[in-house]
DNA sequence: CCCATTGTAACTATCATAGTTACAACTGTG
DNA sequence: CACAGTTGTAACTATGATAGTTACAATGGG
């Protein structure tokens, strides 16, 4: 299962997204309040979308703000910003290679694999920040 | 990331599929040799494929078969087979319900990730085991 | 100079996973 | 029938990822 920082991550985007005006409200301690967690937790995922790209902020001085408009940042955008870059599958590793299937099997689920996964990050992609505040407050 | 049984779990059926004739001679020592594990790790996994319909075997009695055609076992069939029955992205919870984005974001994110788990889903109910055995010999 | 805040390092508790040992139950064979 | 070999499972362990927590340096505004 995927963790649970994309979810948190998406939560945290929609806050800063639906607080547009007064920015400087959204400390990491209120943030935390509404995702119900540490703000450290929040500051360090923030900390990944931040290198990401996908917000602004500055130490010392309190809230967070978009780097770019909803509509331009995709599910899948979010996704790499927290997921170290890794297969969705893991696969068994050291298959005897004096087998006919196990020698050939860790190249022939990388392929499988690989296009079951790019299946999910197509959906990902085509889903945006605004999809998500138009659910939100509809 | 999505555990190696299911890796694991292709690897068994590819082989019970490419032994056909001598099925007896595919203990759980054997095929714990090709993947390169405990046998124990392949019987427990046997077990699921076992319960669900997949394959066939019987205590005291060495090998296993497959219960159905490769073309008609889906990579979508092995998955659930093994797979705990669970959502693909885990959704924190306890977001505060005093919180516009709080209340409702637990119910906004079932809907986008319940999309695209379909999607990954119907990914893998196009591949078969026959696909992979037509992968592995070729 | 303070105070609040971000950014991060470091530690901890919890849990899933895979590996392992042990053994009951079963089957065919001598 | 006894035995050897096998499946099926329970129970335990080691490892690693995850989220939560404490602590504190660095920063900026008042």
């Amino acid at each position: 299962m995927v963790n649970s920082r994309f979810s948190v991550a998406i939560h945290i985007l929609s806050l800063i997204a639906s607080t547009k005006n007064n920015s400087h409200a959204l400390t990491s301690d209120f943030i935390a309040s509404s995702v119900n967690t540490n703000p450290v937790v929040i500051r360090r995922i923030s900390s990944q979308l931040k290198k990401a790209g996908l917000i602004v902020s500055h130490a010392g001085l309190s809230g967070y703000e978009l780097a770019l408009s909803p509509k331009d940042i995709t599910l899948l955008d979010i996704y790499r910003a927290v997921q170290a870059p890794e297969d969705l599958f893991a696969i068994h590793d050291n298959p005897n290679p004096n087998c006919a299937v196990g020698k050939q099997i860790q190249s022939t689920l990388d392929d499988v694999f690989s296009s079951v996964q790019q299946a999910m990050e197509s959906k990902l992609q085509e889903e945006t920040l605004q999809d998500i505040l138009d659910h939100l407050f509809s």
